[in-house]
DNA sequence: TTGTACGCGTTATCAA
DNA sequence: TTGATAACGCGTACAA
């Protein structure tokens, strides 16, 4: 048997004269109970350090006091930034509702939601926010059906609607800021830089590039999301006759890699050519000339997820609404990468190629 | 009253014909049971949802199966790439371990360590890894005395000795790792760009070029963490007669500002000067070119010091040796912005400038 | 405003 | 190997 090193309510409560009731009213608050008890009694409870047990409370109160986290295919959030600024969102909501936040594990014994199954039926979290990869089979989420244990669901906005609370990115609006403020500063010649797969941000492009009836398919180039393989595919796009003046990158370190291209060809950020980059991570601040970038604001994405889900955790409004959405959208950040075109560039607009 | 989603041990049991204490068994690891009808409990209870409740379960076992992660001073972990590569290793062993881990978060009320205290003396975890910014009051403290739950102190090696179970940082190796690289490369001139206030990484520093003779305080430049105090800084390094060959930072931020002055003067790094950083935060491997800097296993560190934490909470070794420490070493990390020292700066050492 | 007494769902002890 | 039952420490009707 372990050391009892804690007193208990009761215990506090002989020794002022008092029943454990009042005592656990002391610490309970908006109970009826007289002023000048309730400061004895956290007085007492101060000079022998007490707290109540919080196991114990969790028990007769048929709450946890924790939210869960779950990103189903994520063994550890905090090895990826995008989750540990969601999870830094959903920490301050929680937490200025009293509420902490449990993140999930390496399921011990291998089934991918393992621990979010022990979560909702063991009770362990009164709410689970959860993440959902693009393809999830949905049928998981079966493990949620007819329990007391409220979910919000954090999805982009190609996934395909779910029964469920949800909150999506909307990444096509600040898509569109980037190529609307590469438009007012007179480009028309402008290059994409995709990351396979494509998605909502290239879908986002090409649309608006037909709505101009700006597109060309060689304005695209594909890479992954690492420097080296950014570097060819800008250099393969500023290969071709009447070269792009102005290019968008999926993320941040492929915009780095296009920065570095344009600098080995001699053509001067933002002077000869402007870039965007997306998702304005640390770096985007840091590079030379400071990159113009869209902003995903994670961390509120986690806060509104997390404020849909403590309403949905209120004891009247429980399954009302069972089925809304809420779009969360990004947005342009300008900095020193992009400018208006220069004028020799639209010189070539105009029929010759004075350059090399 | 709360809808009671959930089964019970009890329900299961008695639609078993069993009594709830074989029922529990079932799901205690190691109990004794026939192997036959814990595999009927167990059907059972996955055909119906069941998990045993866990705020019953941590009441009737006296442990909550929570580790707290707690940093006074800092509202919120998360925002300090720091801790959250801290909080990334012990999550790590905590969670191989069957533990979950909770965050300190903003006190309600306040008091600095308010929310410690009510983990603490109310049981909410199981034990503490304690991250204490220099110069913390050890008498705060003295609310983890006669508990029942160990803590583990991880702070720089510059601070002073707690009479605790502690993991230290030992800033030094990696530091004189970094100065030796250089000297092996033939430098002689070596710069430090400090970050106030100077630490236990300046101090390596200045024993290591005195024990060689070549200290000289014009090569030191003080600048807070910042690109662009650090370029600063960098230029007037690069003003002194007789410039440095080489330049450590104190971290990787300030090392980009050197990088940039550099460029700026027209030196190659590391053709006419090479640079070292400190900590290798991502952007370490993305510069032109590639950082060597010094790594700081921040990760690790959280993994040691949640081992120990682990091992306290054993119930034998429960007091003894509630004194031990443990040390982490950085490392060096050999990149790209380090060379063996330029013929043409040999020469100046001979005697004269002829540069500039 | 306070006290009594029961319930919260499990685990652990002891006997069968 | 199983069953009956007493903790575990606190919240909360209900009554006073």
């Amino acid at each position: 048997m372990r050391n009892r090193s804690s007193i208990t309510i009761k215990e506090l409560s002989t020794r002022l004269g008092l029943s454990t009731a009042t005592v656990s009213r002391a610490f309970t608050p908006g109970a009826r109970i007289n002023d000048a008890t309730r400061s004895r009694i956290l007085a007492e409870a101060e000079a022998l350090g007490f707290s109540p047990n919080s196991n114990a409370r969790r028990l007769a109160q048929q709450r946890s006091g924790l939210i869960g986290l779950d990103c189903p295919g994520n063994f550890n959030i905090l090895d990826n930034l995008f989750l540990v600024e969601l999870a830094r969102g959903i920490q301050a909501a929680a937490s200025s509702s009293g509420y902490g936040l449990l993140l999930n594990t390496l399921p011990r014994d291998g089934g991918d939601v393992t621990l979010l199954r022990e979560w909702v039926h063991g009770r362990v979290v009164d709410g689970v926010v959860l993440v959902l990869p693009p393809g999830f089979p949905m049928e998981t989420l079966k493990i949620l059906a007819g329990r007391d244990v409220p979910c919000v669901v954090i999805a982009q906005n190609d996934e395909r609607a779910t029964p469920l609370r949800r909150v999506t990115l909307d990444l096509e609006h600040g898509a569109l800021a980037a190529l609307r403020h590469l438009r007012l500063l007179g480009h028309r010649r402008i290059g994409f830089l995709s990351s396979n797969p494509p998605d909502s941000v290239h879908r986002a492009y090409t649309e608006f590039m037909k709505a101009d009836n700006l597109f060309d398919s060689s304005l695209i180039a594909y890479t992954d999301a690492s420097v080296a393989s950014a570097r060819n595919a800008m250099h393969q796009l500023l290969a071709v006759s009447d070269r792009p003046t102005a290019v968008f990158a999926r993320n941040d370190v492929i915009a780095l890699g296009a920065l570095r291209a344009a600098r080995e060809m001699g053509l001067g950020v933002p002077g000869d050519i402007s870039v965007i980059g997306h998702d304005d991570i640390v770096l985007a601040g840091l590079t030379d000339p400071a990159l113009t970038t869209v902003r995903v604001d994670t961390e509120r994405l986690g806060r509104i997820a997390t404020e849909m889900l403590l309403e949905a955790m209120q004891p009247n409004a429980a399954n009302a609404e069972a089925d809304q959405e809420l779009k969360v959208h990004t947005e342009l950040i300008v900095r020193d990468s992009t400018a208006p075109i220069a004028r020799a560039v639209v010189t070539i607009h105009a029929g010759e190629n004075v350059l090399a």
